[in-house]
DNA sequence: TCGATAGGAAAGCGCTGACTTGCCTATGAT
DNA sequence: ATCATAGGCAAGTCAGCGCTTTCCTATCGA
């Protein structure tokens, strides 16, 4: 739960789920290639690797290896349960 | 948008918004109390009143002065706007 | 008016975190 | 078998953040 926030503190990762939020299985590359030409990103691809790490700690991101591919989606459970800490329960159910 | 991500990013000021939630209208001096003695947080008010400025900044903590006394009410707005970016549009309109 | 109380400003320190660079492993094509 | 491709590991650098300390302002009670 504390790494969620954590993940969630930097720009370049909200920017990596949005890429993926768009479109998802894309592999490390396909993200690099994205964020570089849709965003103007000049970011190593080591250190978009690193980002990735961070949400996939954060269980924001889920993978799944294939040759040597590693496909990576979102998953926005757990930015669900951010969201009833604060916000009153009068979020319904069909929301989390 | 930004600096919302930024001040939920420390632990501390989680507390404080769970202090928040928890009892409205409590001054600098209070939220101090209360840390200290219900979470074992030991720290500075210093550091109390930095933590507030953050969460005011990022709009999720309201203020308001009264004589020299000055009132913390916690605002779940900006939270609320964190749903709409990764969260499908499923999330009824009454969550908003 | 004087002192106590509530809060703010600014400087300084230590640590974490983002990013790069260089090297290493594994899979696939030719 | 060999080379290119996809990805990971580790060290090192640099800026930003959390926190403390010290000093300053403003409001209230005696």
């Amino acid at each position: 739960m504390d790494d969620v926030f954590k993940a969630l503190a930097d720009p370049t990762r909200r920017r990596i789920l949005d890429e993926l939020a768009d479109r998802d299985s894309q592999s490390l590359f396909e993200i690099c290639a994205r964020l570089t030409t849709k965003h103007g990103l000049g970011l190593s691809r080591q250190g978009i690797s690193q980002h990735l790490a961070v949400l996939e700690a954060a269980g924001l991101v889920r993978t799944r290896r294939q040759g040597r591919y590693k496909f990576h989606d979102l998953n926005t459970e757990p930015l669900e349960r951010i969201l009833n800490r604060w916000l009153r329960p009068d979020v319904p159910e069909s929301a989390q």
